[in-house]
DNA sequence: GCTTGACTTCGAGCGCGCTTTAAGTTGTAC
DNA sequence: GTACAACTTAAAGCGCGCTCGAAGTCAAGC
């Protein structure tokens, strides 16, 4: 996550106005970080920015507003799962056809056997 | 898959000029469909369209881009399985989210029990 | 004959999520 | 004191993958 990026949530309101250094550098607190490790994982699963506002929105407006919060992570969840399955169907065809492209290379290695070359000097000046 | 985005493939060469009927619309044969199914897989799995482009050109070299080919899907299918991992992970962590939300919402809901209101006519009108 | 609708081409437009640029301030090392 | 690096701001730019719009052609149905 690089600083650009930080500065990018901190302005769409991912991430509130965070503290300072007395000369005006950002701090990050452990909770800070915490809660952008979170944003991470929610962005690495393909969560968008708009729905990771909403959330952000109502995380600030505390307790009253964990129902939603919640039906929003499960949601998530849901779609995470359904990924996860396409992801692994994909991984199984790329199995089928990897294995069949290891076919045909062995049908061309046995229909052009590479002819080994003629080695004159093969050997003669030994590896120090 | 939409036919603008059917067109779009063919653009950027995803996929050869298709037969045509005689008034000039395109017909996708099985082979067409088996092919834009698998970029579908791909594409859904992340992959670039530079990298389909790459792999659609060697498809069309013939067997002796075999072994390149078979890379290209040996890296993406690495890529799939990291992604599964990634995905696993953050299915994990909202799990815990959730059931630490439940927590909350139970605890919402007996520090400000909704309290039964009057039913006066209650079961006073069978139902039909 | 005329409308309707599904296709055609080509080019421009757009939403997302950063990423870069430019110009300015501050603290540290030599 | 002065170079340098690391931060600051605000705004503009960009790459990706579509997506849409405009204008035209064709075939079928009323």
């Amino acid at each position: 996550m690089t600083a650009h990026t930080l500065r990018y949530y901190e302005r769409v309101g991912l991430i509130q106005p965070v503290g300072r250094a007395r000369n005006g550098h950002r701090r990050y607190s452990e909770a800070d970080e915490a809660w952008l490790h979170f944003l991470h994982c929610m962005r690495a699963t393909s969560m968008p920015i708009r729905e990771m506002q909403r959330y952000a929105e109502l995380r600030e407006l505390g307790d009253a507003t964990s129902l939603e919060r919640r039906k929003i992570l499960e949601d998530h969840q849901a779609g995470i799962a359904g990924q996860i399955v396409e992801l692994q169907q994909a991984h199984a065809l790329l199995t089928h056809k990897i294995a069949n492209y290891k076919m045909i290379e062995e049908r061309i290695r046995i229909t052009h056997p590479v002819v080994a070359e003629p080695e004159v000097d093969c050997e003669l000046t030994p590896v120090s």
